[in-house]
This record gives C-alpha cells, structure tokens and sequence, in this order.
RNA sequence: GGGCGAUUAGCUCAGUUGGAUAGAGCGCUGGUCUCCGGAACCAGAGGUCGUGGGUUCAAGUCCCACAUCGCCCA
C-alpha cells in the first residue's frame, strides 16, 4: 500500500514538472508513513513541504498541485486532503488496509524479518567477564543487549556469530589464584591476610575445599610462586563453566569463548604488532612502543608494549580484533559497560588502522543497574564478595522478566532494577501485560476450535469487514512491525521492541474488552479470528527475537 | 582543567534520518464485570521538553553559550 501511495506521489511530482509548476529537479526521497491520529487518514505525507523549502515555494500551494496530479485508477483511496502546513492526507477505501494482513499470513514466523543482512556475516561480542567470580547483575544487562542484538540481527538476514572474550591473561588472574591459595592454606590451619586485588567471595572457598578435596595437602609444602599456576587454572576454569552455566540458564548461548591466550599461543599480539609497524603507525619512545592513534582522532597516542617488554591489555584487544576480521566478519559489534566510553576513540583508531572502515566495528555502550528491592538500593561490591548474581535474579524473578526488564530501557541510560517488582504478576510488570495478550489469543482460538469454528486460512476470510476504528489500528500496528524491526536492526537499539509490544498489547486488550471476536456472524467471527491471529504472530515473533517465552496459557 | 553523555508529567522513561494538539508505564482521582481469561478495560488531573540565543515554512529533535548531574582522562 504505501509503495502504491509513493508510486502516486512521483508520477504526480513528473506531471507536475512536465506541465512546468516544477523545475526538472531529481526529487527528493519520498517518504509516506502511517498516521497515529486517525484524523489525519491513514497514509501521510510530508513531500509538499520538502520540495517547498528546495523550491522556496508555498508548501500548501504545491500540496495542492500535487493532490491534483495525483491519479488512482485502481481506486484504493477513499480521498486525499491538505493539512497543516502542508501535508498529503491519504485516507485509504473502506477495507483497503486489510489486504496487509495478508502478508502476516503468508509470511508466518518471517513476518517482521526483512532480509537486510543478506547473509552478510556479523559477530557480536559480549559479557566477556573475566573469569574470576560468578557473573552478577551489571553483566546481566549486557548479556541481554548482545542476545537481543543478535537475535534481531540474525532474524533480519545477517549470519551472526556470538563471542564471549575471557581475559584470562592479566594479573588479575595471577590475584584469583593467590586468592584461591590463601584460602586452601586457611583451611590447613594457616591464618593469612588478604593483600589489595584478592577475591574474598565464598565462591573462593569453595574453590580451595573442591581443589583440597581432589589435591589433598600435598600443595602446601611447596613455593607460592609455583603452585599459583595450577590454583588459577583450576579456578578459572571452574568459574567459566559456571559463567556458561549461568548464561544458558539466562537464555545466552555462545558460538565460541575465545581465550585471550589463544593470541599470545599463535603469537597473535606480535603478528599485530608487526603489522602495525609495517604501516608506519608504531613507534619507540623511552623503551615503550606506542600505537599512533592520534592519526585517527584519539586525543594522545597509547602504549602498546611497556618499558618491561610487556604487552598493554591494548594491544591484546587490537589483536583480538585483528583476529576478528581475519575471520572474515564484515562488521563487529562490541558491547562495553558505559564506563569505558573512553576507550572508543582507541579502538576505532585501531581498526581504521587495520586497514578497516570506521563503520566497521559497532560499540553498544550499557549503562550500569541500580539494583533495588521495593524501592531501596541493594549494596554490591566484587571485591568484598558481596554482589547479586545473575543466578540468583534469574531464579528470583524468572528469566523472562528479568531479560524483559533489562529490554525496558535504551541500553545506554541508567536503569532501575527492582527485585520485587520484576518478580509481581500485576500490571505494574509489562512482560505479563505482553504475555498475557498472547495467553488471551490463544486462549480465543482454542474456544473458537471447541466450537468447531476453524480460524480461516489464507484468503478464505473477508478481511474487509473489519470496519472499526480499533481494527484499522490494530492492522497498522501490525504492519508496522517490520518497519520496527528494522529501526531495531539498524540502531542496534532493542528496546524499541519492548516499546513496540506494549503498544500492540495494549490496542489488542483495548479491543477484547469492547469487541466479541467470536460471535453468531459466521462471516465476522472469521474476519475478527484472522485479525487476532495475525497479532499472535507478531507477538509471538517480537517475544522471540527478545528470548522471551510466549506461553499459551498463564 | 580536557573529553563524552545526560537534563521531557509527582516517579521511571520513550519520542524512529526536524513535521500536525509532546507520549507510555507506575502513582493519584473516579468509573467498567449477566460477555471469548479482571495479570484486563475506560475517563480525568498532571508539561514554559534545564536556561538563553540562533538556523527555517516547521525545533523536544540541528548549531552556539551557560547551569546542574554522571562517567572517563590528566
């Protein structure tokens, strides 16, 4: 419908020229969108303005030029009026709009999955926490955002890959193992202080007894400096399938957790280096290197190799992502906590320097979770051990509303987390209102089927007798599903769907309340079953790109 | 001191490349149920979009300055 509205528009804009009222310009994009207010018809368009302000002409004098071209011969339009300061009002024949639903129809599960990506591969890296504790609620949010993104992404015709880095290569690793140890020692009897970078959790203590358990004491006599190794291995370990765990258990599963070892192991931190100074961008200053990324737009150039030889957690990064691209991923999508927006301008320098477009790598900022419980701030802190898990708010609340809630918000502005409310099936929770539309629905056509009235197929009901004002907005918001997806997918802003489903939920139980869909007209009962069922799939398709389940009965 | 981001209803926040009378949820006030699921619906109150300039047919949206807050860096 609104290409036909778009084709209208240009060959009124040609005859406009061709009668002279307009000089032979190329014209603008010309874009027709859907109205929110019914008083305005069903289709808009702002194109009388655009080419008043490039033709210094009266936007409603060419308004009216063009509403006088315009020429429907197959008679889709009721009629068209000029408003405001100029707009086209498209009012569409009675009915006309229902021939949209037909597409839900025929498209099913694909219905709001434009293929953008045309198979176009992406990769997606995200959570990426060290493993030196159990993933808590700030990596909760994260670890929504990167799913949800590649969900939207992969639905839009894009070959995503997940990544997850573990920095398992820094001395925090070297703190996790001594941590580990002080523990295993404690618990032969040795009292010992916990120097500044230790890990104090409980997860620590559990760690030394399993390792005690299968170890036995025999680690005690020897050197810290030797045995260290062997604590963080086994800790890190033991943490990351916990990590794993938690994250399957959240609905978050990875293609490849990728070791920041791996790059030292095939010497990927020295290829890159190499690389780097083969185009000129290295140099030595005192007995450091450093990476010109000023020549990109960084503020000041960044050490890539310190005064002791020793690679920067930089440089092992730009590796990481040089090893990205060498996979052959077209773009790379990071998502970093808002903390590090700082870290932006280095990174982007990198990989321009790499030889790559800037457009090439994508970074998500996400801002931190105010953690609350009815209203009053949870206190959290890694070191000492006390934080929230993501375990625990997953199986607090239930992974559905957890990952609804995280979805609330633009990922880069703060958000509120509240334990009790996640965990309240009332009103003041959106993903039961949005469930609870689906639950309805289905709820309607197992009715419909125990009375034996089948919801029809494709072409078999009249969709023209949905003739209501609700109907009519039930079927643009239906229709602008894709166009929402799209807007999702080319941000990389998923909230936009959250905000999309309370919409449509709240037209859909707008109109249950006031509209019988079945009733005695056999006709009718067919056209309204058609209409609800195309909402079913919309929701169902929204809920699933958000790893929301979407359950029948509630 | 420099940089980035934010400032929209009592609260938490949307506002799609500048479009028509700025929206939603919660909270508040008052209503709806002989009917397919009340985890629902309807109505109402509530706004100088931080302040002041500028750009244009049109600014919450773009530009400049300032204020306040947050983060990063020195």
């Amino acid at each position: 419908m609104k290409q036909v509205l778009v084709k209208l528009l240009e060959q009124s804009i040609q005859a406009a020229i061709d009668k002279g009222f307009l000089p032979p310009v190329a014209p603008p994009r010309i874009e027709v969108e859907l109205t929110r207010d019914p008083g305005h018809g069903d289709y808009a368009s702002n194109i009388a303005m655009i080419l008043a302000s490039q033709e210094k002409k009266n936007p409603r004098e060419i308004a009216k030029t063009l509403l006088e071209g315009i020429e429907d011969r197959d008679g889709v339009l009721e009629k068209v009026e000029i408003a405001g300061p100029g707009f086209l009002n498209f009012f569409v024949r009675e009915g006309g709009l229902t021939t949209l639903l037909d597409a839900v129809e025929r498209q099913g599960d694909r219905y709001g999955s434009p293929d953008l990506g045309k198979g176009r591969r992406v990769q997606v890296e995200f959570v990426s926490a060290n493993p030196t504790g159990p993933l808590h609620i700030g990596h909760a949010r994260g670890a929504v955002v990167g799913d949800v993104v590649a969900n939207i992404l992969a639905a839009v015709g894009y070959q995503v890959f997940r990544e997850y880095y573990i920095n398992d290569a820094g001395n925090q690793m070297d703190n996790l193992g001594k941590s580990v140890l002080l523990r295993y020692r404690e618990l032969l009897g040795e009292t010992a202080e916990f120097p500044e970078g230790c890990y104090r959790g409980d997860y620590i203590r559990d760690l030394a007894s399993e390792l005690l358990k299968r170890d036995g004491e025999r680690h005690l006599a020897q050197d810290a400096a030797n045995v260290v190794p062997l604590f963080t291995d086994y800790a890190a370990g033991a943490i990351l399938e916990g990590i794993k765990e938690d994250l399957r258990t959240f609905g978050v599963v990875f293609d490849l957790y990728f070791s920041e070892r791996e790059l030292y192991r095939d010497e990927g931190v020295e290829k890159l280096l190499r690389d780097l100074e083969e185009k000129g961008f290295i140099y030595r200053e005192g007995e450091a290197l450093w990476f010109r990324t000023t020549a990109f737009g960084d503020e000041k150039d960044r050490v890539v190799v310190r005064q002791n030889g020793a690679p920067t957690y930089f440089a092992a990064d730009i590796a990481y992502h040089r090893n990205k691209f060498l996979r052959g991923f077209e773009t790379v999508i990071d998502i970093w906590g808002a903390d590090h927006h700082g870290y932006i301008p280095r990174m982007s320098a990198a990989v321009q320097a790499l030889g790559h477009e800037k457009e090439a790598l994508k970074i998500i900022l996400v801002q931190l979770v105010n953690l609350l419980r009815d209203g009053k701030p949870v206190a959290m802190s890694t070191r000492s051990g006390e934080f929230v898990t993501l375990r625990e708010v997953v199986d607090e609340v239930g992974r559905d509303a957890a990952r609804y809630n995280f979805l609330m918000r633009r990922s880069d502005s703060h958000l509120d987390f509240d334990l009790e409310l996640a965990k309240r099936q009332s009103n003041e929770n959106p993903v039961y209102y949005v469930q609870y539309a689906h639950a309805r629905i289905c709820s309607i056509l197992r009715m419909a089927a125990e009375r034996g009235v089948a919801a029809p197929a494709a072409g078999e009901a009249d969709a023209s007798l949905l003739r209501l004002p609700e109907e009519t907005e039930l079927i643009k918001a239906i229709t602008r599903f894709p166009e929402v997806v799209e807007g999702a997918a080319r941000t990389l802003e998923p909230h936009r769907l959250t905000f999309y489903l309370n919409d449509l939920a709240a037209l859909f139980h707008s109109y249950y309340k006031s509209n019988k869909v079945i009733s005695e007209d056999g006709a009718l009962t067919g056209a309204r079953l058609f209409l609800v069922r195309s909402v079913l799939t919309v929701l169902k398709n929204a809920l699933n790109m958000l790893g929301v389940s979407t359950p029948e009965k509630m």
